[in-house]
DNA sequence: TGTACATCAGTGAACGCGCGTTCACTGATGTAC
DNA sequence: TGTACATCAGTGAACGCGCGTTCACTGATGTAC
């Protein structure tokens, strides 16, 4: 084996085993030196690959977004029916669900609390924006489609206009204003669901979370007016 | 100062320094030496007060369900016109959002990810249970007063009906499964859009939280059938 | 094809630090008669 | 009002443990001629 397999190797296995203990310690507590025992090496070997702890904890925090992002795309570009975009708004929403409920502990570490006294660099960004990124592809289809929302929306004023300014240079269609904060709250909806679920505060009232997630998720595309 | 009195302070003065504490370094890395430290005391002392570290952490959680439900209660209380529905939604809304602002830690303490190895004892429940309590306070008043939702709803079958059986004992009042639906979801909405906006996900995108805070929670509002 | 040198992975000891919890103790505060 | 005893807060030392990071080093892998 080459030296740079043998590097890409080690750089693999020390990122896992650091994945398993994030899951049994949560990224606050992850420790250098754990991994590296768990992975069968000195501690101060560990720092061939990775310069500090800091920047393992940035390749866990990537790897996740990249995980759930490749997932999301890919549920949507499963549907064949491009034009049918409540069926690809569904499989985008059962995708982060779907992930989230298999890793809980990578989906905390990018959705939940920040890690106090880590600052997560620009590197991270691409990687975010790939579920957002999905969903707004869905939004410039529907707004091309000319669709009218399920729900009615209040007018929009000049200040949330203005307040949503930032998410306008991500849109390739000139998209009405009650639509944009339409997907918001769907982006809101879909997060703080998944959110509350995982984190235990749905525990005993809802008593079939895939049951409830699935009407949600029907009901928002409704509200998208992606249905019909 | 009586013993009683001595202790009572004390006991809050540790629990201050605590919260102080969890504000900088998170709940995983909350550290009883530290504390004590800080309080002026040997580490040893702290026991007389707390028997454990996680005794102390289930202290703070409750005190922040507690303080942020006494915010919430106060809020809804606070609107004169018990039947303006929209007005109470909205400073319910408002007060979790304004509590979530000036207590970033606490509410990632209890709406962020759950501490690893920590499990909350039972105690937390009555406490944690104070906003979504508020809300459904609400959700029976429009019940009783038979508005109709502001968007329409999905019929609800018989098994989401029953997902969401954990949720009716807490209702004075028989409520129908699509109104119970929307408020769900507005939960849900209210929730994920805050921590959202806290844990750094909006930024750069929505570039006025409050205004655009405000707009979602009249959406809401609107959707749930209470402005009118 | 072989040799000389450079690069790199991994070692092991060390630095300086912090942690939760236990325990025998001192001295002050409270209580019962 | 005074004395004897019980309760309690806080001390300081100790146990056993873990951490991130640095550094001089050995030995293996790769490269240039």
């Amino acid at each position: 084996m080459s030296r740079a397999e043998n590097r890409l190797e080690t750089t693999q296995a020390i990122q896992e085993t650091a994945r398993r203990h994030l899951a049994e310690v949560g990224p606050a507590a992850l420790s250098l030196r754990a991994i590296a025992r768990d992975v069968g090496m000195v501690s101060s070997a560990v720092y061939r690959y990775f310069p500090s702890r800091d920047h393992l904890l940035t390749a866990l925090i990537v790897e996740a977004y990249d995980e759930l992002g490749a997932a999301v795309e890919a549920a949507d570009t499963g549907v064949r029916r491009r034009g049918d975009l409540a069926k690809r708004f569904a499989a985008v929403c059962h995708a982060v669900h779907d992930w989230a409920r298999a890793h809980p502990h990578e989906y905390a570490l990018i959705y939940g609390s920040p890690v106090p006294g880590y600052a997560a660099p620009d590197t991270t960004i691409a990687s975010a924006a790939r579920v957002p990124g999905t969903l707004l592809r869905i939004a410039e289809e529907s707004e091309r489609a000319e669709r009218a929302l399920g729900a009615p929306t209040r007018a929009v004023g000049a200040r949330e206009r203005t307040a949503l300014g930032g998410i306008r240079p991500a849109l390739d269609v000139e998209m009405g204003d009650d639509r944009l904060v339409r997907w918001m709250m769907a982006w809101t909806s879909l997060f703080g669901h998944i959110s509350l679920e995982l984190f235990g505060h749905m525990y005993r009232g809802v008593l079939d979370y895939d049951t409830h997630f699935a009407h949600v998720v029907t009901q928002l595309a409704d509200d998208l007016g992606l249905s019909g």
